[in-house]
RNA sequence: GGCUCGGUAGCUCAGCGGUAGAGCAGGUGACUCUUAAUCACUUGGUCCAAGGUUCAAAUCCUUGCCGGGCCA
């Protein structure tokens, strides 16, 4: 917003401005000379592009908006384009049917907002278009817009300025789109089970629920540090014990470390939590809540794939097959088939050696199990494109999950992979408030201040035995639209600020 | 954090020691079915920043800033 010394950050100083700015801050002053407002009045009731195109018939009057963004001026007619998020609708122009507005093309620049009336017709290329019978400015753009043919390349305009990338990038809306869509089918799904969405708190004063440094805040009246949550799972679980069955929370978790093609400081996640249920149920949740969403947003269950770049320096990628039902394989089986049958018979000095013939880094201040977790994380969670819930994993691995009743070194745990990467835990939940405060406790070590007693008297009331689910909305979005970089899904990725001047 | 690539006109890029370039966009003019419209003419630069080497630096060197990729 300005400010009410009258500049905002913005607006460049005159001195600085380059010709191309100039010119357009002039056309200004020209539309009011004609008493025009360029930043006018609301322009109601129109179509969207898609609409004028889907309902086309010869000659059907219609009411239109969006902007400019091509136009072919041949003297005494004009052919344009103007777009909105539905696509791209061609208007037409010509001296006798606009009468002295026909002047008005002069002053509009690519990237204005134009309004206009007009009656439908197709060109002799066989493109359906508005004839215009009225035509008005809505909004002046005062600086250029990039160019319609390249777009916008640079990875770091196209993040830092969204809304440009958003203009001239096809792609870019998709994704944007079919997130939404995403989102809202998720949220579909789970209301249609029965589940009930809650929001809780997003500044804790013990951030829980999983193993990650948080971001610290402050409460100025209160006088205390507050933390951005790393993850709602504590106090989800606090409504189980409240009585809820079936809950589900979609919001942001904030994590406080670095920035990669999968890591965003701030991501949005969905957890969820049945009371009664098991992982196993989960399991089976999240692969038809998958199935589901991948049908009605991208409408295939083959998704993610890519034919290779024209110039061939891209290859090309094959799709994910989403087809059920997904394999569900014990953690150690998966290890076994990828490092050798006799992995776990081996002296904890052999496995290490085995690494190196398998080509699989390690650093000697691994422990044991981290070192078949390196296996496992190189060998089989990297190479894994199709869905696979890996199960029963290491108790180690996954400290606040219940064991597993026959076999007490394992979880009842699931992890699905997808595409390489780790998309949704899912766990029997621990629920025994004894257990929970000795995992706690020894995960917590000396700081015992980061020990959530609240939580841990909420489970002495009593928490039923339940299942949970997180899944990585990002992430999925990244699985159903193929994208690279976890910044393509997210509308505003943080970067650092650029230095002024 | 390490390695590596990049930052030049509004956009996309070339130039890699010797006068700052192209296409598109923009400007002026022509043109009543164009669609990357066309044709003629034409404007436009803190070459990311600072320091250094050199007769001469967008170009070579150093440092920094921002970003991409790979790795941790």
């Amino acid at each position: 917003m300005a400010n009410r010394a009258g500049r905002s950050t913005l607006t460049l100083p005159m001195e600085d401005e380059s010709e191309l700015l100039a010119l357009r801050r002039a056309r200004l002053d020209t539309w009011r000379e004609m008493g025009i407002d360029p930043f006018g009045e609301a322009f109601p009731g129109t179509e969207t592009c898609r609409q004028v195109i889907e309902t086309y018939a010869d000659e059907r009057p219609v009411r239109i908006a969006g902007r400019l963004i091509s136009k072919r001026e041949m003297g005494k007619n004009v052919f344009a384009h103007i777009q909105d998020e539905t696509g791209k609708l061609q208007v037409y122009a010509q001296v006798q049917g606009l009468g002295d507005k026909f002047a008005f093309w002069k002053l509009l620049d690519l990237g204005d907002f134009i309004g206009g009336e007009g009656t439908l017709f197709t060109t002799k290329t066989g493109e359906k278009t508005v004839r215009l019978s009225d035509l008005r400015i809505l909004s002046k753009s005062l600086r250029p817009i990039p160019s319609q043919w390249y777009g916008l390349s640079d990875v770091e305009q196209r993040y830092r300025q969204r809304y440009v990338d958003l203009i001239v990038s096809e792609d870019s809306r998709r994704v944007l789109l079919l997130r939404s869509k995403i989102v809202s089918e998720v949220r579909r799904f789970f209301e249609e089970r029965g589940f009930l969405e809650v929001e809780t708190p997003m500044m804790q004063t013990i951030a829980g629920g999983a193993a990650a440094r948080p971001f610290v805040t402050k409460h100025n009246a209160l006088g205390i540090d507050l933390f951005m949550r790393i993850a709602p799972e504590l106090y989800l679980k606090r409504l189980l014990v409240g009585g809820m069955t079936k809950v589900f929370e979609i919001n942001r978790n904030f994590r406080n470390e670095g920035i990669s093609r999968r890591h965003n400081p701030e991501f949005t996640m969905l957890e969820a939590y049945w009371a009664y249920a098991d992982f196993e149920a989960m399991s089976q949740l999240v692969e038809d809540l998958i199935t589901s969403v991948a049908l009605k947003t991208v409408g295939t269950l083959q998704v993610g794939g890519r034919p290779a770049s024209e110039d061939g320096t891209v290859p090309s990628v094959a799709p994910i097959d989403l087809t059920g039902p997904w394999p569900r394989r014990p953690y150690r089986d998966l290890v076994r088939a990828a490092a050798g049958d006799d992995w776990f018979t081996l002296t904890p000095e052999a496995r290490r050696e085995r690494c190196t013939t398998l080509g699989v880094e390690i650093s000697p201040a691994m422990e044991d199990f981290e070192v078949t977790n390196q296996v496992f994380e190189k060998l089989v969670e990297a190479k894994a494109r199709n869905p696979l819930f890996v199960t029963h994993l290491p108790k180690e691995l996954v400290p606040l999950a219940k064991q597993n009743a026959a076999d007490p070194s394992v979880v009842d745990v699931f992890e699905l992979i997808i595409g390489g990467q780790e998309v949704a835990p899912g766990y029997s939940e621990l629920n025994n408030p004894v257990v929970q405060r000795q995992r706690l406790e020894a995960q917590a070590g000396e700081e015992t201040q980061n020990l959530d007693e609240d939580f841990l008297t909420a489970l002495e009331y009593g928490m039923p035995p339940a299942g949970g689910i997180g899944l990585g909305i990002d992430r999925l979005v990244m699985t159903l639209t193929g994208a690279d970089s976890i910044r393509d899904v997210i509308l505003f990725p943080l970067l650092k600020p650029k230095a002024n001047g």
